[in-house]
DNA sequence: GATAATTCCTCTAGTGACTAGAGCTACAAG
DNA sequence: CTTGTAGCTCTAGTCACTAGAGGAATTATC
């Protein structure tokens, strides 16, 4: 049996974190010492192990709450587990798309200071004159 | 003299997010008509509109606010907003890292799945075991 | 000029995934 | 038995908005 500390320790989530998943229901509420202190045990640890994977891999809670459901009929297709990894993957490479534009302009706007003075500053005209900049954003 | 909602339709800034402008101090406490409603000239639209460039870019409002109050100091060497952008872009490309690391793992974790069912489905298999990922994330 | 439709006002609360802190209790080590 | 650490619950704060309630002002139509 495991104290909220020790689970902590081995899956590196912290304590007030494992306390909001099992608020949120990623995590069934724990059985309790007799001075009402949280008790677990191994199957916990892979729960939250998978919890904080998947939260690295950057899924959101709903999305880790689905795979779980999942994760406990092993006879399903797991089309369903499939479409949300490719959902996300998606969204993370819109985001990198998003943030490359971003990355451009900024690169572009600072070379093009000379770094004197703010009146001449080409950081604050760009941002003061949208048509200095290239493409919409 | 513009409303709010003239503000909004040439800048593109919703009513409510310049209200939220003003009481974070971004843009000025716009005068008043005899109704007690907001009434706003030329230089507020220019603010306004300098104020969404720079969040498009992704700048964050004490980023914005330091920014505006350079731009109305034209003497000043512009060293800090050159900075203030540089800082900036360096957490973009952080971003964009860490965004790839992910791609990657997910395409990874994605063409390994055959898709049959949940039991040996790939993705829920890399989640519950981190031994079957590539690096540390 | 009356009425209706639209816009505006303030204020509060909600978003996501935690994090920080207060005030209190339980447990482990010496 | 005391002390220190770890645990408990509950509330509020983070960021940049967004949504909604309930009411007042303005504009358009008749």
């Amino acid at each position: 049996m495991l104290s909220i500390g020790d689970l902590s320790k081995r899956t590196g989530v912290k304590v007030p974190t494992i306390r909001y998943y099992e608020q949120m229901g990623l995590i069934e509420a724990a059985e309790r010492s007799e001075g009402n202190q949280r008790r677990y045990e191994r199957n916990d640890l892979e729960r939250l192990a998978f919890i904080r994977h998947a939260r690295d891999l950057g899924l959101d809670i709903p999305a880790i709450r689905e795979l779980i459901a999942l994760s406990q009929h092993p006879d399903l297709p797991c089309a369903n587990a499939d479409r949300i990894a490719a959902d996300h993957l998606t969204a993370v490479r819109e985001k990198i798309e998003k943030l490359k534009k971003l990355e451009h302009e900024l690169e572009r706007i600072i070379s093009h200071c000379d770094g004197h003075s703010i009146e001449d500053c080409y950081v604050i005209r760009a941002l003061s004159d949208h048509g200095l900049c290239e493409g919409e954003h």
